[in-house]
DNA sequence: TGCTAGTGTTGGCGACACCAACGTTGGTGG
DNA sequence: CCACCAACGTTGGTGTCGCCAACACTAGCA
C-alpha cells in the first residue's frame, strides 16, 4: 500500500525563479502532491484526449460517440439499446439521443423488435459502414497523435496497464450500472 | 479493415468456461477498436476516477480542487489567482469560485496585493493546513484504491507513461491557454 | 390474472472545461 | 502627461458528459 505520506511542502519563499518552460521543467510547475497522484494525471490526461477527439471527429463532421457505437455495431451486429449502450458504456438516456443522430444521417436504421416489441433493432447501414472505415482513419490518427511521445513498447504497455485498471473498476463498480451482458 | 460479421445476440468468445463477467473476459464486451484506444481507454478510467474521487472526498466533507488548491498554496506559497489556476489547470472563472469556497471553509484568506492592487493574494491559513494533511490521507488512500491491481513497479511505470504524454500535450496546447508561467 | 423486470423516451441535474465580456489596475511608449 | 495595451478578478453563459427519475409499454412468470 502506499507508504508516502505528505511530502515536504511549506515553500512559503513565493519566489518562482525558474524562466524556462521546457518539456521535463514543464511538470515541475505542478504541485508535486498531484504530480503523484495517478487519479489526478489520468484525468488531466483525459482532459487533452477529449479535446483530441473533439477537434477531429468535429472536422469530419462527427462525433466521438459515432465512432463508438458504429464499431459496435459493426463488431457485435444489430444490437437494441440497452446492449448498444453496456457495450460502449453509455446510459440508455443518451443511447436514444445518440441514436436519433445516428439515423438522421443515415448511418444506421431502427427497428422493432417483431419477436420483442419492447425492443429497437439498431442495425448498421452500407453508408454507416463506411462512415465507420472513414472514422477509422480518424481514430488511428488520433492514438498516433495522442500518444506522440511514446514508443511502440510504452504505448502497448501503458494500453495494458489501463486496461488493467479500467478491468477492476468495471468488475467493481460496473460499466452502466449493469454489469451483466445480455445472455438472455 | 475488420469486416468481422458477428451474429447478433452471439458471445462468439464462448470458448471459456467462465460464466460470469470476471476480469478478464469483462474486456472483450468491448468493441475491440474501442478496446485498443489509448484515449478511449484513459477516459473511461477518468470517469472511474473521477467517482472514486467525489465519493472520498464528499464523504469528508470537501471537493477533488480544495486539495489542488492547497496543495499549490502549501507548495508554492501565497499566490495570486491567476497564479493558482495556472499551476493547477483551472480557468481563472472558476478558481475565483473555488476560492469563495475555500474562504468560507476557512482554510484560505483572500488580500489585496498593496503592491498590485489588481491581484487577489490568497494564502493558506492553519486551518488550511490541518485541512490539507486530513486530504493528504484521503488522497493517499484513493491512489491505492485506484491503483488496486498493479503492483508498485506497474504503478511507477503507469504515473511515468502518463506523466509523459500529459507534459507532451501540455507544452503543446498549454495547460489553461497560457502556457507562460509567470517571468513577469 | 397480477406482479416483476426490461425497454425506450423525455426531462432534468451536477460536475467540468472553456469562453466572452466588463471594469479595474499596471506598465509602457507616444 | 496621456494613450494604449496587458493582466487581473468577476460574472455569466455554453457545451459536453455521466447519471438519475419518471413514464408508458411489453415480456415473462407465478
Amino acid at each position: 500500500m502506499g507508504e508516502s505520506r505528505a511530502p515536504a511542502g511549506g515553500a512559503t519563499t513565493g519566489t518562482t525563479d525558474d524562466a524556462g518552460p521546457t518539456a521535463e521543467g514543464l511538470a515541475a510547475s505542478w504541485p508535486a502532491r498531484l504530480r503523484g497522484l495517478a487519479g489526478w494525471l489520468v484525468n488531466k490526461t483525459a482532459v487533452h484526449s477529449h479535446r483530441l477527439n473533439a477537434e477531429a471527429f468535429t472536422a469530419v463532421g462527427s462525433r466521438r460517440f459515432h465512432y463508438a457505437l458504429l464499431a459496435s455495431l459493426d463488431e457485435f451486429g444489430s444490437s437494441s439499446q440497452a446492449d448498444l449502450g453496456r457495450r460502449c458504456g453509455y446510459d440508455r438516456s443518451d443511447v436514444a439521443a445518440m441514436v436519433n443522430e445516428l439515423v438522421q444521417a443515415g448511418h444506421v436504421e431502427r427497428a422493432q423488435d417483431p419477436a420483442d416489441r419492447r425492443r429497437n433493432i439498431i442495425a448498421i447501414t452500407p453508408a454507416g459502414r463506411a462512415w465507420l472505415a472513414r472514422l477509422d482513419v480518424v481514430a488511428a490518427d488520433l492514438q498516433d497523435a495522442f500518444l506522440a511521445p511514446l514508443d511502440a513498447r510504452e504505448r502497448a504497455e501503458l494500453i495494458r496497464l489501463l486496461t488493467r485498471v479500467l478491468e477492476h473498476h468495471t468488475a467493481l463498480h460496473g460499466f452502466a450500472r449493469d454489469p451483466n451482458p445480455s445472455t438472455h
